[in-house]
DNA sequence: AGGCATTTTAGAATGGTTTCTAACAATATT
DNA sequence: AATATTGTTAGAAACCATTCTAAAATGCCT
């Protein structure tokens, strides 16, 4: 490994003269730096980045994201996010815990050995003692769950809204009978979309009827399927995310039944490739992943240079109208 | 910061003490230990990963991976396979060009100031005098692209084999007028897999149709509207990738024709998501993505540790067939 | 009690860079 | 010509942990 040294001693100058000359900072003759530079280029010199980023005061920040599955969209558009906020001013980790919770509360425990200055986490099954204990040493920022430590940011979007905003959105174009295919109870995001369901159904007049089902496309499909063969129609489906829609819209299609004329279809998470590219077109409630991604990105870095005050950032989703859920007249 | 120092003054012990105490490797009190531990405890100690990095030997292993698109499931499961190769031993950092060469070069040029011990460029654009150019300095892998510079991987994917593969099964399902919808010229890949089409076609005594159009839903649902509206008929379609294969099936319906009884659709890359939720699943040409980031991942490793001696790995591919292209009889 | 072996601790060197200060040389000012 | 000014370069301290070597302290033996 060429170092400073070996410049300094192949070109005659000193060590600092040579950093000086590296770095570009200090004042010297041209004559001098070019040399300089030019056997250094020769040379083939790397500078060390360890030796570097202890020397210097303002060491280079590394962020590290902990995502339960990178292949899953939703943390993909929210690794861009961070990606963006990091910027060239901080390098970004990515820690992938395959989904298992034990590997991912390992990879919380020690990220702070591997030198990460703040810690994303993009997931909310961790328990709390974890995220308490490991934000003693290391700022945090978690999605979709409130904590109340010192040095932890959370990030939170508004699910009751967005089932809300989905449900009147039905109501609007004339359903009737809307059944929410939502997923268990365990999950608070869960929880909160089946509330925001029932209180549009009811503020309009309607009945709720709430299948807890799960959150695949097969899950959808045997439910949806299920309730058709029982002759339990109904014209309107609003569904945990857009798997699941998915899946009912197949169920539906198979009973002889046309999307959106006899029922109007809306999703959750607005997976763009997903809702785009079937037929018909999938309405899906939009959560603004990317810029939260980005929030949290530069809240971690605020929290790490020691300016930080905001606790708690909520989002609010947004509906995006495809045919799914579009009846003319 | 607490430091070392501040564990010495605060027990009376000396720093090397200490810091043999916390590593746990000299022999000693346990009196002492105890006493040391506690108190680090108290301070709330962290050890400084650059000092850390730069005092032992063995710094940890940092590895970059440059990708144009995160949110690009093919991406999102090379770096899922590159975690897995990482395993403890060494960290991950993500860097995203957003789709900007311009970008990309930046982030390849600069990786190794940032204490990359070794780059992983997912991705073709890029030219090779830049990659000749950092190989200087740390050793690459790259994707799709040979290289013959020294401590540079390649790993390739047969394209031409998986695209004869595809076309034969559609000739064994009793196609007979099979179109290729393929992309653009620039792209090796591309040639590569219009190239084994025409193999496959030729050889079984029919006529080659490529239409050269782009990688979009869009792109495929225009070309196959355009050739269905001018009575260009054709039962069999093999597309350059799945976004493609939808574009075209949704063609194919709107003009009253059916999947796969009147046209048999195949697309490439076998992304599941997709593949598995529309109707008719489509069949799709899988590469073994996830395996092929695996293995970019071990074998900078082994680039950087010095042993390696493979300079170009290649992957085959395998045809996952669903609904869309399977006719009974 | 003196000498030896063994355990425990301290001290100093090391890693590669940055950065501050001081020294030096060259030019400009009086 | 002596001093002031500016521009260049060298030297040394600092960053913080590791690790090797040497010294001090302890225990045991004769």
């Amino acid at each position: 490994m060429v170092k400073l040294r070996d410049i300094a001693e192949e070109t005659g100058y000193s060590i600092s003269t040579v950093s000086k000359a590296l770095s570009g900072k200090g004042r010297m003759s041209e004559e001098t730096r070019n040399t300089i530079l030019s056997v250094a280029k020769q040379l083939g010199y790397t500078p060390d980045f360890y030796a570097k980023s202890m020397a210097s005061k303002t060491k280079i920040l590394v962020i590290g994201l902990i995502v339960p599955d990178i292949t899953n969209p939703f943390f993909a558009y929210l690794t861009r996010g961070v990606e963006r906020a990091c910027g060239e001013s901080c390098l970004l980790v990515l820690m992938d815990s395959f989904r298992s919770l034990h590997r991912e509360e390992q990879l919380i425990r020690t990220a702070r050995f591997y030198g990460v200055n703040g810690v994303i986490v993009g997931n909310s099954r961790v328990n709390d003692e974890l995220i308490n204990e490991i934000s003693k040493y290391v700022p945090v920022v978690i999605f979709d769950k409130e904590c109340k430590c010192e040095n932890v940011v959370s990030i939170v979007m508004d699910n009751y809204y967005g089932a809300y905003l989905a449900t009147k959105h039905l109501v609007e174009n004339g359903c009737k009978n809307i059944v929410h295919f939502g997923g268990t109870q365990e999950l608070y995001v869960s929880i909160q979309r089946a509330h925001g369901y029932e209180t549009a159904v009811k503020e309009s007049g309607l009945e709720s009827h709430i299948a807890r089902i799960g959150y695949t496309f097969d899950d959808g499909y045997k439910a949806a399927k299920k309730l058709l063969s029982v002759g339990k129609t109904f014209d309107g489906a609003f569904c945990m995310n857009d798997l699941v829609a998915l899946g009912v819209m197949k169920a539906i299609k198979e009973e002889g039944l046309k999307v959106p004329e006899d029922v109007a279809v809306v999703g959750f998470d607005d997976d763009k490739q997903l809702c785009e590219v079937t037929v018909p077109s999938l309405s899906s409630v939009r959560q603004p992943v990317e810029m939260m991604g980005e929030t949290a990105g530069k809240a971690i870095i605020e929290l790490i240079n020691g300016h930080s005050n905001a606790k708690k950032i909520i989002f609010s989703p947004s509906l995006i109208v495809r045919d799914s859920s579009l009846r003319g007249g």
